[in-house]
DNA sequence: AAGATAGTGGGGTAGAGTGGGGAGTAGTGG
DNA sequence: CCACTACTCCCCACTCTACCCCACTATCTT
């Protein structure tokens, strides 16, 4: 299970080190893809094929669904990592989450995501608020 | 079951020891996310899944969801205890709870609360005053 | 009163995070 | 077809953090 919040760098070569307590998680393969709400998610490819599949299966006649596949799908790039545990994102990929050189790294149990620092904190503050009021919904 | 309430400091480093009682009852995993009203939940790992996994349920491709799934699986963190029985808390994870120095560690049941002591002092004085008319809210 | 155990503090070391350099390969132009 | 360039991948090196171990004090128990 991918837990836990890591603040990290990108160098000059587009290079991020994955946090060290995610790379068994992750095993040895990586697929980066275009995630929802500005950021970057990054899946084990074991776990990759579950969640493409779900897109997949959108129907294809419809508008929306076919957006959803292209968005996923055209984004998707399978990474390795290098011997320290360090990732290329794509700059294509880095323009469309806008993320600069300071990175908030997020795991979200079966995937992690890759966020801009400024874009993370925003997104979380606005989070808190409403965290509790969802949370009194769900109890029953 | 977990039950008590001990007052512990934090060292320079965010270690916190916690309470010999409770060890037994936490087996050797521990993880700890953001809680309610302003504290920090800590969890034995097997008592863990059950609330995970009914925040991973929900769909992920409503908004809120999502937002919740962040917020919960990216505040949580596996911790393990060292040989004195202490628990290194993560900055972000303090910072969050608003605690400094002094800490209550208040065991619910089946999960302990982490709580900054003055904050603590204060919901529990809030409480005193209406335990009575809350019980009789919840009372069918 | 003495020993044991819980709570607190500090130091050393392995490993994680970051940066830069060099070789190999693909792509482009002459 | 060859040569040059540019990009990518891999390896090496340094710094700093976090984890692990040891030591001390206070309190509770016998």
């Amino acid at each position: 299970m991918l837990l836990g919040e890591h603040d990290h760098t990108l160098d000059d070569k587009n290079r991020l080190t994955l946090p060290a307590k995610f790379r068994e998680g992750l095993g040895d393969g990586v697929v980066v893809t275009r995630g929802m709400d500005g950021c970057l998610y990054a899946y084990a490819a074991e776990h990759w094929h579950g969640t493409a599949e779900r897109i997949r299966a959108l129907d294809p006649l419809s508008r929306e669904s076919r957006m959803m596949q292209r968005h996923f799908f055209s984004g998707a790039v399978r990474a390795d990592l290098d011997k320290q545990g360090r990732m290329v994102l794509p700059a294509s990929l880095l323009e469309s989450a806008d993320i600069r050189r300071e990175v908030t790294v997020a795991g979200v149990y079966d995937h992690l995501e890759i966020w801009d620092r400024a874009k993370w904190r925003v997104h979380l503050h606005e989070v808190e608020g409403s965290a509790e009021d969802v949370a009194e919904r769900l109890a029953n």
